[in-house]
DNA sequence: CTCTCTTTTTCACGAAAAATTAACTCTTCC
DNA sequence: GGAAGAGTTAATTTTTCGTGAAAAAGAGAG
């Protein structure tokens, strides 16, 4: 698995530093460059750690580190402090803010990744893989499926669909993200010794959208990547 | 991707038959007339799958499928045999000699159609393409791609890219560096059989730029190479 | 430095391909 | 015998592609 990771800076230098760094250690890098930015970017992505620097135009650095905590679907996230002033009072501050750990510039860029390493084994054992063999339920945006009772809710409404439509999305649900080809979906919701065209399963999106997208032109849930397949779409916006 | 099916038989109406059906559904069609002309054909070409009809003049047809099945780089091609009797020992002895599905004449070239198509969706998960060690994720200075959910982030914005703009910045992203011609691309990224100016690339890489450069007049990612071609560019700064 | 020839970039538009949807058939299950 | 679901086909709509030509940029000679 590759780890994503939000660096929170201001200075290019810096930035590109880190970024290059953790790049060459395998590690996926988004940016931001304010502290508004960042949480912006909280409300789309969730990454696997935040490296942020205390010393930002804007909002602080500590307001941004609090404002994150705040939030429930982020308390978790390891967050590491950088900061300028090597002061104790701004190392206990940002600790008491929730931050994981602290470090000050100039830094070494081995301790810098060795320390983000630790942060990601620790809350790796912190938060296992949910391996609860199959959720129970699943819940984006205005869909609310229960698997167990095969139930759909769409706007608190309960939906009726037919044994495939079930089944479709189901698959989806339980692989969000991720671009599946027709024939992939043949094979893992039809089954794979049937003998159908390709061209059903648009068919049967089409009919599932009619249900469960508000705007089947736009649609919110399963998107078509044209000419490779359909994927449930997992963004939060 | 095109499949390549090698039909054998030896009725001219079937040929015909079979072989317009399965051109219009994009295979490409080879054929044999006899069990001793497929032999000949298998050792300069490999298809996807095989049609073999079990009443072929010379060699008997499941005799042909024993030796098809008998050559090592050809163990595992599927074949659907056709057969003019439906007495069930023919069913058996065809499966038991390694063929893959059965079909009886007179047959509806829908099945038969439907059937080649489950056979190569089931091959083909059976060997899934060996370049599996490749990265999901790529991340390179502000550019992020996910493979797997064919999305690509560009200073943490999504940007919408065409079929051909995703395949050529994804080819480019797996090949950082290294510098490819037009001819090269075309062949890699388009598909060996197609015919197209190589200027083609040029407006790609154009719309490209477009859509995930900040400057397109000094492309930080896909430079262009005069008189020699494209690449990605992956130094550091 | 300027002119000229070559190569690349960009644009607009018709052609082609892919996706969506409606309509119809066939089967199954009450 | 009829309602419901699934699969097919074909018509329609949407999206994407490819081409030629003009504009821009680059390379090289004198």
């Amino acid at each position: 698995m590759q780890f994503k990771i939000l660096v929170v800076d201001d200075e290019q230098d810096i930035i590109e530093l880190i970024s290059s760094n953790l790049q060459r250690e395998g590690y996926t890098v988004i940016l931001a460059m304010t502290g508004e930015e960042a949480l912006e970017l909280l409300k789309t992505t969730t990454p696997d750690l935040i490296v942020l620097d205390l010393m930002l135009p804007g909002i602080q650095g500590l307001e941004v580190c609090r404002q994150i905590r705040a939030l429930p679907e982020h308390a978790d996230i390891p967050i590491l402090i950088l900061s300028a002033k090597g002061s104790e009072v701004d190392r206990i501050l940002g600790l008491e803010m929730g931050a994981d750990d602290y470090m000050t510039k100039p830094f070494s860029v081995r301790e810098l990744i060795s320390r983000i390493r630790a942060a990601l084994r620790k809350s790796a054992k912190a938060h296992p893989p949910k391996k609860t063999a199959h959720e129970r339920t699943f819940s984006h945006k205005q869909l609310f499926i229960d698997f167990d009772k095969y139930e759909v809710t769409i706007k608190n409404k309960k939906v009726e669909l037919s044994p495939i439509q079930t089944k479709l999305l189901f698959f989806f649900a339980k692989n969000p993200g991720r671009v599946y080809s027709r024939d992939q979906l043949l094979d893992q919701v039809w089954g794979g010794e049937v003998f159908v065209t390709p061209r059903n399963v648009d068919v049967h999106i089409s009919r599932l959208r009619r249900l469960i997208e508000e705007d089947p032109q736009n649609p919110a849930y399963i998107v078509t990547v044209t000419s490779v397949g359909y994927k449930f779409d997992d963004s939060k916006a």
